[in-house]
DNA sequence: CGCGTTTGTGAAAACGTTTACATCCGAACC
DNA sequence: GGTTCGGATGTAAACGTTTTCACAAACGCG
């Protein structure tokens, strides 16, 4: 509440000598700015982030938003974790926005980071061709990608090689033995959903097995619609006797479908999912899951964010993640 | 970017005109309204909510935080997401953070709360005496406490019956034969344990069964307490038949903990957990617990605080949500 | 002792809004 | 035809900072 000025009268001074005493960079003799520091703590001064803002040119907020698709799925919330201990240990403060993987909302927290002059944002795009985002980074916002990349755009990303995580999760499904092996997609037009698939059907072609369309269903990402396609593909004439979905919440969701059938896993059908689980090990069976290090994405991601707030013109830098097939009893 | 002067400059009329048109409260006549829109539109305008929020009187900034101790719990996501979408509704706009049940964390981020002028804050206090809590409070901003609450400091508050559903829970295990039922608590000076810790010992005061001290140790909340905790218990000379686990993550522990001592659930040992989950229906075995109504814990949160917000003075109110009992197939 | 140089401090502008107040102009009234 | 009114628009102050520039005093030096 306090504001400068109340501290400069108290302190009978000038705001600029507070303003100077606050930022330590600039001389003010030992004198003075005893008086000025006991003014500060009589009234309890707190600056106003609102107005340093206003009044400092870009990059100095100490202000980034991170926006992701959905907060109640761990992945991204692992994603927040490390982007927040990053900010945090820059003691920047975090603008975090759950966009629901809705475009009118990304929208709306994308406005929100423009009005309120972040210095930076993090986030995975909606899809490859996510206009609002290529709009923002046009205006020369610093954009860094996590998890998902835009087609036309270059920014900073941090993606995880999902071309090899999907290519080892069918491979092993297929040392197992599974020639019918289907596969529940994300929405299709986003860049990990269409990595996986490529190595999916790579892992197929290099072990002669042909691809049955039907056995391929594309999904949302969300629990349910794991659920209802999971439910179709068990419920096929010739099912399938091997799941590979691509995220978590939908592996859980098709985890329910088998269960609702009195089917087992793996004797009955195998089932192995993409992003790890806290819980993955007390689930029935324990899942293979091809483990994503989603919290080293989200700090790589923030310190890489810190960097291009720092040094605005150096060229975009991608850096590509490793993921690592776990299994467990699901297969 | 653009400001404004600038659109003032291209419409050719004064920067209060602009404002009039954007504000649509005031009259202009529709010609000028109409050039004034063109050139907006022209030169892409977006408003700085920075600018805006300093000039204002407080409660009107259209941003509101939420400090939640763990994002990667899914209790507080669920509550995060009934917060975000009332907020959203409202067309407010979400200043979401991470305090990691961290006192140090949480100050930081409070200070951020009054330095960025929000309208409100939604918390959980880190425990009953949450001193940063309750000078905020002070200060006169607009408070609204969910799921735990302060001793000495009236607020709004928006809670769930934590008696209830450990009686509930209790009651539940005794009916099932359990005389030496093992409870790992929460942090005890946080509201929520104490209450739950009530339930617990009134319904075994109730069915005449003596407590035994040694079945009750307090953990953190986190995953790994629950796993270490469960398994002091286990380990006991005479261990208990049942668990009773005051919320999700430290049952997820305490079911890996059983696990990996090859024990069945229930046969050997009966678990109920406070906090449902999206997938506690394909945990090994399904799992009994206590819902919380999260969402609208949140929802009602939110609109709470739009409230407040419009009326400083009113008095505060309680809410108290009631949670139920989900029988599965763990006791 | 006079003159440049340094050092500490103050005055004021700027950031982008909102809004109270002033101004202008035409219409309405008597 | 003045006077008054009211409606549309402009002017300028204010919000709380940072920062440039100016200024005064002290200092160093020949």
């Amino acid at each position: 509440m306090a504001s400068l000025q109340e501290v400069a009268a108290r302190a009978k001074v000038s705001i600029a000598t507070v303003s100077r005493v606050l930022n330590k960079s600039d001389k003010v003799v030992a004198e003075t700015r005893a008086v000025v520091e006991q003014a500060l703590r009589d009234l309890g001064y707190r600056p106003s982030r609102v107005a340093r803002r206003l009044r400092m040119k870009d990059g100095r907020a100490h202000l980034v938003g991170l926006i992701i698709p959905d907060i109640q799925n761990p992945f991204y919330a692992e994603i927040a974790r490390g982007v927040e201990d990053a900010a945090y240990a820059a003691e920047y403060a975090l603008l975090l926005c759950n966009s629901d993987e809705n475009l009118d909302k990304e929208r709306f927290y994308l406005d929100v980071m423009t009005s309120e002059s972040v210095d930076g944002v993090v986030l995975p795009p909606f899809d490859e061709t996510d206009a609002a985002v290529i709009e923002l980074v046009k205006t020369g916002m610093p954009v860094v990608c996590v998890d998902r990349s835009l087609a036309k755009v270059k920014t900073d990303l941090v993606e995880v090689d999902n071309y090899r995580g999907a290519f080892d999760a069918a491979s092993h499904l297929i040392e197992k033995g599974h020639r019918n092996i289907g596969m529940i997609e994300g929405r299709t037009h986003v860049s990990t959903s269409r990595e996986r698939r490529r190595g999916y059907l790579d892992a197929l072609a290099e072990a002669g097995i042909p691809v049955r369309k039907d056995l391929i269903r594309a999904g949302d990402f969300r629990q349910e619609s794991g659920r209802l396609l999971a439910g179709e593909l068990l419920d096929l004439r010739k099912p399938p006797t091997a799941l590979f979905i691509f995220n978590n919440l939908m592996t859980v969701g098709a985890l329910a479908a088998v269960h609702q059938r009195g089917l087992k896993v793996p004797k009955d059908v195998a089932i192995v999912g993409f992003d790890d689980l806290p819980w993955a090990e007390s689930l029935d069976p324990p899942l293979t899951v091809v483990r994503q290090p989603a919290y080293d994405v989200g700090r790589q991601a923030m310190e890489m964010l810190l960097k291009r707030i720092m040094e605005p013109t150096r060229p975009p830098v991608t850096v590509r993640l490793l993921p690592e097939l776990v299994i467990r009893r699901s297969t």
